[in-house]
DNA sequence: GTTGACAAATTAACATGTTAGCGATTATAT
DNA sequence: ATATAATCGCTAACATGTTAATTTGTCAAC
C-alpha cells in the first residue's frame, strides 16, 4: 500500500527537515558567535521586551535545566540583564542589554533575507504548506493520544 | 500581509512538531530503557542487517562523534556486534545481536500500534499530509540555496 | 500561624549535538 | 613508486537535551 510503512519514522523526517532548514541559518549565527538555542531567546527578548524564564521556555520548546546554563551564558557575555520581580522572590525578568538589542537589529534582516533566498530557490508554495500542516499538527497536539498498552 | 512575517521561525516550528510526536513513543523507549538515537540506530540494523558506522550516521541523522558514543553504550548493553571489515582497515560492521534483535521484534509492533493510535485522534489526513510535504522538502534541499551576504 | 500542596529555578548525572582537529588507512594523480 | 588528497573513525571541548531530585518561595486549607 504505502512504500513507507515498514519505515515510517516522522520524528527523523521531522529532524532531517529541521537540518535542511536550520543548515541555512548557521552560517549567519556562527558570524555573530551564538548558538541557535541562544538566538531563539534573544529573539524572543527582542520581540517581548521582557521575559521570565519559564515563558522562555514555552517559547523557545527548550526545557528547564538547557535554559539554565543558556541564561547563565547570556548573563556571562553581557547579552542579557536580570532583575528581581518584587512580590515573588522565586522569579525573575530576563531582558536585552544595549548590546544584544544592537546585535538583534544586525540579525533580524539578514535571517529576513536569507528566508527570502530559501524560497526563491524552492519555491514558497511548500514552505507556506509546511507552515499549515505544521501549525495544525501543533494544535491538534492538545487532542490527548490514547497511550498504547506497554506489556508488563 | 502575513501574521507570522515577525515570527516566522520554521526550525522552531519543526520542532515543536517532531517534539509533539516523539512525545506519544517516549513511553515504549523508556519501558525498554532506549534513548530515541539508539532505537533509531537499532532500527536501521533491524532493517538492514548490517551498516557501518558512516552510513548509520546518514539513515538516523547522526553526526559522527555522536554515533561514537551511541555505538559504543549499545555495546556495553550487549546490543550491538562490531566485526572489522577486510580490506578496509578503517571500515567496521555493526550488525544487531540476537538479543536487540529480539527486542526489536517487541518494540516494532507497539511503535505501529502507537501510531495507529496517534492517527485515530489527530486523523491520518494531517500526518499522510505531512509526510508528503517533509518528503519534498528534503529532496528540494539538493537545490543549492544562495548565502546571504554577511556584513565584514 | 502552621501544615501541606504547589510553583520556579536550580543542581546532578548522563546522553547527545556541534565544531575542530587528529591518526591511521586508502585512493588518486603524477 | 611516491607524494597528495580524501575517507573513516575517533578524541577533545563545549553547549544542549533529558530525567530525577533538590531548594526556595508562594499559596491555600485548616
Amino acid at each position: 500500500m504505502d512504500q513507507h510503512i515498514s519505515q515510517r519514522n516522522l520524528p527523523l523526517l521531522l529532524t532531517k527537515a529541521r537540518e535542511t532548514i536550520i543548515s541555512q541559518f548557521r552560517p549567519i549565527l556562527k558570524h555573530f558567535g551564538l548558538t541557535e538555542q541562544q538566538w531563539r531567546v534573544l529573539r524572543v527578548l527582542f520581540e517581548e521586551g521582557t521575559a521570565e524564564p519559564c515563558y522562555l521556555c514555552e517559547c523557545c520548546e527548550i526545557l528547564s535545566p538547557s535554559m539554565t546554563g543558556i541564561l547563565k551564558r547570556l548573563g556571562e557575555m553581557g547579552l542579557i540583564d536580570r532583575q528581581p520581580l518584587k512580590g515573588d522572590k522565586r522569579r525573575v525578568l530576563i531582558s536585552l542589554t544595549a548590546k544584544s538589542e544592537q546585535l538583534a537589529r544586525e540579525i533580524i534582516p539578514l535571517v529576513q533575507q536569507q528566508y527570502q533566498l530559501i524560497e526563491q530557490a524552492w519555491g514558497s508554495d511548500l514552505i507556506a504548506q509546511i507552515y499549515t500542516d505544521i501549525e495544525s499538527l501543533i494544535e491538534l497536539s492538545n487532542i490527548k493520544v490514547k497511550p498504547v498498552q506497554l506489556p508488563t
